[in-house]
DNA sequence: CGGGTCATTGATCTAGGTCAACTGGCGTGG
DNA sequence: CCACGCCAGTTGACCTAGATCAATGACCCG
């Protein structure tokens, strides 16, 4: 990388929550044992049994990971916003990438070197913590989707996810504004797309939300809450 | 704890492969601010939910992890057996227990304190690459059990299974002894009983496998992979 | 204006779940 | 030593959530 970028690159690094701790030289240290990759649209990143090479951060644009059944199909495991970094796990396992991972839209990314992320956590503690809190947090999230897709119905999903979409877009304006294509979505809640939309249409049938293309809005937030329980 | 039992565990601690790293001293001072739990068959050990409080290390009996839907019916999320420690993940979250622990039979476990682990984690950095490791394979675990549950069928899931056992055995033997319930393995594979039952049964008529109560024996191995893919 | 991508809608199918009855140990207590 | 009850497992009949297949609509964007 040129020396400006890392300058830029060490400059963004500095935002993100999980690696604000470390010093200026610790980031100018990795920045310069990192790469700076643009991926396409529908671009591959990295493929299923891929061995690991260290910890992806997307900075703008967005990917998904995935896996894809022997007849084609593909099921998403997690869409990756700009900001977040993914693979955390294969900073510490020997084992090959158990997903692929492809860019949805143009993406810039940052991989950072795994020799050189182990150096500097063995130097700082604090950014140690940081990375491991991050892991845990992931295997959790993990769990809990995982128990989502065995235990809830389609509906249930849908409603939970329209629910924590909203709680994490901005104050509970009660609109929400998908940045995701519904089949995605549908994906990542373990249903076809065409599923997903007749139960979004019912929903609206029910009053619940009132749908506009990408921008659902959820007129009294109660009373979609309550309707995780029951199908009724 | 007694004097006497501290040096009995510390030496079972020395024989598992995570913390045969440890020194002396330090698996003492481990011990020191752990403890023995005894728990019934039946009972739980903690609840979905609860704060996390360290790690827990199975020394005999068998524990699954679950969790409940609200209608009552329980999944089963993982069988731990004698050797396993679990809930790695805990040390390094702040969020509670997303499943619960229950005794599948009567149960001696050790549960050593977040504090101390952190400690010794601290100054062992090579114990902490194996915990770190340990935690990293159970992320890529669950990833790859959440793929089979989204994409295998049940006979896969199955086959996929009775396979994964005769390995882990030992050696190849073709021979299977399950040591859990079928009913648990059937929910750990997200499965009823009674379809676990019917398709083990059909896997018996087409001759790719012998069931005889608890022991399955599979005469030929390479033709109970190959039904993999195809149903038939 | 013509061809992608994305989304909706309808008709039909099926894997697996549910409910209920039955079987076969096996441990306990009379 | 038998009878009883219990637990694990099996079997059968039926049902339903969600998938699949196919057609159509609504856009953008070049």
């Amino acid at each position: 990388m040129l020396e400006e970028e890392i300058l830029d690159f060490s400059r963004r690094l500095e935002c993100l929550p999980q690696f604000c701790v470390l010093t200026a030289p610790e980031r100018d240290l990795l920045m310069q044992n990192s790469a700076k990759l643009l991926v396409g649209k529908g671009q591959i990143l990295f493929q299923q049994g891929d061995l690991c090479s260290g910890l992806h951060i997307l900075l703008s644009g967005q990917m998904k990971l995935a896996f894809a059944s022997p007849q084609g199909q593909e099921k998403v495991l997690r869409i990756i916003r700009p900001g977040e970094s993914f693979c955390t796990a294969m900073l510490f396992t020997k084992q090959p990438y158990a997903f692929f991972s492809q860019a949805v839209r143009n993406s810039l990314l940052l991989h950072l070197n795994k020799q050189a992320m182990h150096e500097i956590m063995a130097s700082n503690p604090l950014f140690m913590q940081n990375i491991m809190q991050g892991l845990a947090d992931d295997y959790q999230q993990l769990v809990i989707d995982f128990e989502s897709v065995r235990l809830h119905s389609a509906a249930e999903r849908i409603v939970r996810y329209l629910l924590r979409e909203m709680e994490a877009s901005h104050a509970s304006s009660g609109v929400i504004n998908l940045d995701v294509a519904k089949g995605l979505i549908a994906s990542q809640l373990n249903l076809t797309q065409e599923h997903f939309s007749r139960i979004l249409n019912e929903l609206h049938r029910f009053g619940l939300i009132i749908l506009d293309g990408r921008r659902i809005e959820i007129p009294q937030v109660d009373a979609l809450q309550a309707y995780i329980p029951a199908t009724a």
